[in-house]
RNA sequence: GGGCUCGUGGUCUAGUUGGUUAUGACGCCGCCUUCACGAGGCGGAGGUCGGGAGUUCGAAUCUCCCCGAGCCCA
């Protein structure tokens, strides 16, 4: 019996399950169906060990239900489009979208694409995944775009779609729109240059004792700060708190913008921040998002001085044309050469920047498609609560998404790869013309539109060459699952899908999204159950990142432990938290996987041919096991039902180890090499030992599958261990748990006793005394006693008076007390603390209740340590509960 | 700045309807070559639960404040 040769076993598994088709989606089955909305994993580069993790999650559930009988659906999935992957092809080539011809540039993105997507189709087979490929899409094919299409269609038909104006997020690099999702956060150092505003009128001298307000040859001014010089043309309005002390001076003042020829007003305004630069800020239109509210709240117009490539517009004067940061430069120099510039400081502050490029994203003004979402907030938040949520808070996160919603959602983007916008324009009147459901997909940059000529004004049409946001795509994945549009039957028995497995961090983006698009068409929730898995750090705590280094590449641990070993450290990971990676419960996961493999191959010595029938008489010691094992089914049931895979592996791990392996083997071991009771004990190792295997399938599928084909398939009949029946409880007997439970208490104390001496377990050991009140259970399992610990003689006696008990401490009970004495508990305890110790345990022996000054003591209000001695022999004693194990001293 | 989450022995982690000797893993130390497993068994050292205040007879567990981390947003 060679060791578990775990490479070669799992290689040898995973070839075989390819072969024996074991995942498949049966469409015809009458079974439940329970379906998982996986997301498609997105194909700029392969896994890191956070997809691994997640991915493995899924896997488990997938690997629970099916041996819980369910019709699986676990489609194998990639998401093909979008801004990352043209992005990593124009790096890897060097060059822009906009140097080659428009479907040039896609293929080569496809192309790019598709290498990663096979790559990752590997890194699943070897991660021990059993994801059905013959339910595969990737997002960027025709029969999923199409869908894209159509439910835009729809969308547009229902009057959800508008197109309009608006700032949006902008990234003159890429030259697109974005959505706030896209936008990131980060630190930058910019400078904060104070300019001087001169007052249109003169001032009265006293203002001149206030800061920011000053005076020279010009006249007065005030000291504005700003990170933006450049936006000076965009000027409309100059903003002080309204409890600043300048503000009865300033407010309704009108300033002078340098260089511009422009007038603004001062106002007051409670969200101007009194501490930042001078507290007295200028308003243009518009350099983020804040300021889209101002021009709300006072009806700014809008002048833009940045147009889509990043350069200044017309009312820019000598600017214009000027890139963004060329244009400050510049500006800053004029101000200070004209006497403007008051000082320039070096500031950290968050820009907005672009989640692909980092660069800092502008807001201008463009025809952009939109989809209502701000009428549908409530919609969304009832579907959401109709939805359970694992973990329950990340809810809360949805929630507090929808209700800080103030914009629609922008779809369109100005890019090549993704889904065309299935629409053509009027090139004289703006007539849109959509395309027909049934023809889509459509390309509108190469297809014909449906009709030749604009049906409102005979104009020439012209395909939009407008692309989705990729999300458009990406949250309609529980339509195209269920096969929504295409065959109405299945669509009736497949949505709502099971669960959606998902990252917290695309709560507001993929989940809300899909969410709110899912109920707009079907009207009904795109899923009963969402499981949020957290993030994985890298080992020392900081988040994975490509440019920081730290990623970790699920190959290296599978080739240096194991995918088992691996998966072992994926089931420790809690949902929703953060996990750093563990490269320890990696190594724990191999030494677990040996001991399984040494139980089964222990176990397996006495299986017989056929399924062992259940004896009439099973031992006390067989039912205790057997009930320990079945609470432990029900549990893991439960815990599995729950996505609480950590804490179901823990206890099954615990059951194994020290209730199965530790204890009960130990037990049974000399009884099987002399062939007693082997009905009772090979009907318990069986069922334990099959049981085990089965608990542990979902998260150790290679070595369970060796186990079941060598020890349990020609007994248990399924092919394969991951389409095998999860186990059911065998036996529930409370009495023989307990009575089970103190005997292996009483085996273990002389266990223990024996490592203290350092003598091995089955030393032999001449005579031991047992005096206890409980006699009845421990001479029922004598035998089990005596052949555990090699034992000749268990001399019992319920002779209690041959036993000197004496209490030596006091142990008051705080839960006890403190309920009755409240606020009189800490004086009791003291009262209690100050008795002598053996003479209150003989009261209290004697007595329900005793009276302590005014206090009455029961039994349950204190606990006693009592020593315990055999009178008149030379004995080590050791105590389990009130009962006496008293072991002579004097042995040969 | 906001929402959510987290902060427990050297490292990672369990534990919150409040009850007073806080779980386990890895590592460390000692003993045991017992016929499934020395990648094992038995035992041990090591924490007062991020900091502070409060509620309470009693708080890792409830409240507030502060510090630090993560995700998302502004």
């Amino acid at each position: 019996m060679a060791d578990y040769d775990q490479k070669a076993i799992e290689r040898k598994w995973q070839e075989t399950w390819q072969k024996m088709d074991i995942y498949h989606f049966d469409f015809d089955s009458d079974k439940p169906v329970y379906s998982i909305d996986v997301p498609p994993r997105y194909a700029s580069g392969p896994l890191h060990a956070g997809h691994a993790v997640h991915y493995t999650h899924i896997d488990f559930v997938a690997r629970y239900k099916r041996m819980r009988g369910y019709n699986v659906f676990f489609p194998l999935c990639f998401d093909v489009n979008g801004i990352p992957i043209e992005e990593r092809v124009e790096r890897q080539l060097g060059i822009t979208r906009k140097d080659i011809e428009r479907h040039e540039f896609i293929k080569l993105c496809s192309e790019f694409a598709k290498k990663n997507i096979g790559k990752m189709i590997e890194q699943y087979i070897k991660l021990g995944e059993s994801m059905d490929p013959t339910i595969y899409y990737q997002t960027d094919a025709e029969y999923y775009r199409r869908l894209t299409q159509i439910s835009f269609i729809e969308m547009y038909e229902k009057g959800l779609i508008y197109r309009g104006e608006f700032p949006v997020n902008w990234c003159p690099r890429c030259m697109t729109a974005m959505a706030d999702a896209e936008v990131q956060y980060v630190e930058r150092e910019t400078s904060l240059n104070t300019i001087k505003f001169y007052f249109k009128d003169e001032q009265p001298e006293q203002i001149l004792k206030y800061h920011g307000i000053g005076k020279d040859e010009r006249g007065f001014y005030v000291e504005i700060a700003t990170t933006r010089p450049e936006m000076l043309p965009s000027c409309q309005i100059v903003a002080v708190h309204p409890k600043d002390d300048r503000a009865p001076w300033l407010v309704d003042k009108i300033l002078k913008v340098p260089f511009f020829d422009k007038e603004v007003k001062i106002v007051a305004d409670e969200s101007v921040d009194p501490n930042f630069g001078t507290g007295i800020v200028m308003v243009c239109t518009i350099g983020d998002k804040d300021d889209l509210k101002w021009v709300f709240k006072y009806k700014l117009p809008m002048e833009m001085c940045i147009d889509e490539e990043g350069r200044m517009t017309d009312i820019c004067g000598k600017y214009k044309g000027m890139k963004i940061e060329d244009a400050r430069r510049e500006i800053i120099k004029d101000l200070e050469k004209e006497g403007y510039l008051v000082k320039r400081e070096k500031l950290k502050q968050n820009v907005g920047v672009c989640w692909r490029c980092k660069t800092p994203i502008e807001f201008i003004l463009t025809k952009q498609w939109f989809l209502k979402i701000l009428p549908f907030k409530d919609l969304v938040l009832k579907t959401s609560n109709e939805i359970k949520w694992y973990p329950d808070y990340m809810k809360k996160r949805l929630e507090e998404w929808v209700n800080s919603l103030e914009w629609d959602w922008v779809i369109s983007r100005q890019r090549y790869f993704a889904t065309p916008i299935p629409v053509w324009e009027c090139q004289k009147c703006g007539h849109v013309v959509l395309a027909r459901k049934e023809d889509c997909y459509v390309d509108p940059t190469v297809d014909d539109p449906p009709v030749d000529k604009c049906p409102k004004c005979g104009g020439e049409l012209k395909g939009s060459e407008e692309v989705f946001d990729t999300w458009m795509d990406s949250s309609i994945s529980p339509l195209y699952n269920t096969f929504w549009y295409r065959d109405e039957k299945l669509f009736k028995k497949l949505y709502p899908m099971s669960l959606r497995p998902q990252a917290h961090d695309i709560i507001r983006t993929w989940a809300f999204y899909t969410i709110l698009r899912c109920t707009l068409l079907t009207g009904k929730k795109p899923f009963e159950n969402i499981m949020m898995g957290g993030f994985i750090l890298s080992e020392d705590g900081t988040p994975m990142h490509a440019s920081l280094g730290n990623v970790i590449d699920p190959l290296e641990i599978i080739e240096e432990y194991g995918t088992d070993a691996f998966r072992c450290y994926a089931a420790s990971c809690s949902l929703g938290e953060d996990n750093p990676f563990r490269r320890k419960d990696v190594i724990r996961g191999v030494r677990l996987l040996k001991k399984i493999w040494n139980v089964e191959k222990f176990i397996s010595q006495f299986l017989p041919e056929k399924i062992p029938e259940k004896p009439d008489n099973l031992r006390l010691m067989d039912r205790w096991i057997l009930t320990r094992y079945s609470k432990l089914v029900r549990r893991c049931t439960e815990l599995m039902d729950n996505f609480d895979f950590s804490q179901a592996m823990k206890e099954t791990e615990y059951f194994l180890w020290h209730e199965l392996a530790d204890h009960y083997i130990e037990m049974v071991k000399s009884f099987l090499y002399e062939g007693k009771y082997t009905d009772s004990i090979v009907y318990t190792l069986y069922n334990i030992g099959l049981g085990i295997v089965k608990l542990f399938a979902p998260f150790f599928p290679h070595i369970t599958e060796e186990i079941y084909h060598r020890y349990y398939k020609d007994k248990d009949g399924k092919e394969s261990v991951h389409v095998s029946d999860w186990p059911e409880e065998i036996l529930l007997d409370e009495d023989a748990e307990k009575e089970g439970e103190f005997v292996k208490d009483v085996i273990a104390a002389v266990r223990r006793w024996k490592g203290e001496k350092g003598m091995a377990l089955n030393a032999p050991l001449k005579k031991i005394m047992v005096f206890s009140r409980k006699m009845e259970t421990l001479v029922k399992c004598e035998e089990d006693i005596r052949y555990t610990l090699n034992i000749k003689e268990i001399e019992f006696s319920s002779d209690m008076s041959r036993i000197d008990e004496r209490a030596v401490s006091i142990k008051p009970v705080h839960a006890s007390l403190g309920k009755k004495y409240r606020e009189r508990t800490r004086e009791v305890c003291k009262i209690l603390e100050e008795q002598e110790p053996d003479e209150l345990y003989r009261k209290l022996k004697e007595n329900a209740e005793i009276k302590i000054g005014d206090f009455t003591i029961t039994r349950d209000d204190v606990k006693f340590i009592v020593s315990y001695s055999v009178a008149g022999e030379e004995v080590d004693v050791l105590n389990v509960g009130d009962t006496v194990i008293a072991i002579p001293v004097h042995h040969e």
